[in-house]
DNA sequence: CTTGACCTTCCAGTTACTGTAAGCATCATC
DNA sequence: GATGATGCTTACAGTAACTGGAAGGTCAAG
């Protein structure tokens, strides 16, 4: 399978499929004409880090869980450890997000927004 | 003022406010001795976008804001919208991460987390 | 006069791609 | 067989916002 039909069948662009080879992540095999040729075994691992990507994972995170993937035998203890310490970033961010969100609706509600030049959001950020 | 005590002052990393020079955010004078120097104003903007960020406002919206904060005459509306579209976005990202949050809490439970190869987890990124 | 803290510049690395350009390969059509 | 449209190849540059490190100049204290 050519990287264009790779890429439909995964959901991800060529350029990000090329990449993942430079960083030997999903290496296809070649074809006489240098094109690359992806089994449906690579486009399996393809979806399957479309899918942690859009979960968050990062692109090493990935590779962990590519490899416990391929690992039959591996206890699921470790992929579960993986998941959390994500889950616990991801929770980080949110919370951090939140607060910004919280300071900021603050200051939108307080700010007039006509044609007058005072404004409490530009006040806040200058008094800090 | 030198730039650690800058640093110290506006609570940003020397490295970070000498970048902020290089992208022209923030120009020191110069000693004789080649050394930069910050006057308080400096430090007070430098502040600004200590606090600018701390809110998630990008470096190039920190450059509007501080061009606002400098017009005095300028309308309180044109930060205000400013501020809501940044307030939009992080609402945007707060919906991405807490769907991942949920997707993941759910997998997180599902899996026993024991020495076996089991894992709803890994069975979930394969899947899809 | 030396030591240590602080300053300088410059270059490379980070994350995960994305854009662009120059140039083959393939395929459908005439 | 020629042609034009895709699709493929590589290589290089750019993104955001720093951060780390190396090599070397400056300054105050002892």
């Amino acid at each position: 399978m050519n990287i264009g039909a790779a890429a439909k069948a995964s959901g991800l662009p060529p350029k990000t499929i090329r990449y993942y080879e430079e960083i030997g992540l999903i290496l296809p095999d070649r074809r006489d004409n240098s094109y690359r040729d992806y089994s449906s075994d690579h486009v399996h691992k393809l979806r399957f880090i479309q899918r942690a990507r859009s979960l968050g994972f990062s692109v090493e995170d990935c590779r962990q869980l590519l490899s416990l993937y391929e690992d039959k035998s591996r206890a699921s203890a470790h992929v579960k450890e993986l998941a959390r310490e994500h889950l616990t970033e991801i929770e980080r961010k949110i919370a951090e997000l939140t607060s910004m969100r919280d300071v900021l609706n603050t200051l939108v509600q307080s700010c007039r927004g006509d044609d007058r030049p005072d404004c409490p959001i530009i006040d806040n950020l200058a008094q800090h």
